[in-house]
DNA sequence: CGGTATCCAAAATGATACTG
DNA sequence: CAGTATCATTTTGGATACCG
């Protein structure tokens, strides 16, 4: 019966919690596409503070969906990449990609900036 | 060259936007299986506040992904539904569902309460 | 370069009480 | 039932300083 679902739904809630963050999607999204120095991660990711990516990163390393490569070099290279299980995601990032670039152009503007100045418009 | 990445990623940004909330991927995922009033999210959602709930709906309803309606009865009944835009994402929780079921198993459990404490278990 | 540490401000989230 | 109001706590942002 429904009992089925819910423990689909309980199941999924750790996924959910492991995307959940604020900057993780994007960073996912990202690094779904090649795999990217922290540098290059501040860099195409406006808004977002060296505080919050780091924190950001530790928690997806944590939850096994990002790797942390050191490279013992001056200046230090620290490479990020999706690990396997995270790459399995890859499909989930297509389709919403896919989703947007046909549904989303419908709306108009609003404000984007993920900035906490005018996070949302009047509300 | 690596121009075309860079729109595509500012463009993508108001999706990740949308669904980034803390309770949003959750929410979406059980609309895009069928409507529900809003007491059902409540109940199926554990940990979530009304506050919170009705939060997230509001913003979810704002940027067009959801739709609230209420019906004239007493008591009162309200039912969220995905819009005509948001259907589109059906595969997008379709696929991260897919990927969840064949990869997030091989995790340990860690704790997945998401009230606010404990959150992440040790840092 | 890729962080960590600190301090403060603002925003998001939570807890509880109350209401049409 | 489906909220709103209020206040408390946590999370996130901003700026700056420091380090291997």
């Amino acid at each position: 019966m429904a009992d089925d679902d819910f423990t689909m739904q309980d199941e999924m809630r750790r996924a959910f919690s492991m995307l959940s963050g604020k900057w993780k999607l994007e960073i996912m999204w990202l690094l779904n596409q090649r795999v990217h120095r922290f540098g290059e991660l501040r860099k195409v990711i406006p808004g977002i503070t060296q505080h919050m990516l780091t924190a950001q990163l530790r928690e997806l390393e944590a939850d096994g969906l990002i790797s942390r490569t050191v490279y013992a070099e001056v200046p230090p290279r620290v490479e990020y990449e999706m690990t396997a299980k995270a790459r399995g995601l890859g499909p989930t990032m297509e389709a919403l990609t896919a989703w947007w670039l046909e549904y989303g152009k419908t709306v108009p503007q609003k404000a984007i900036t993920r900035g906490r100045k005018k996070q949302r418009l009047e509300k």
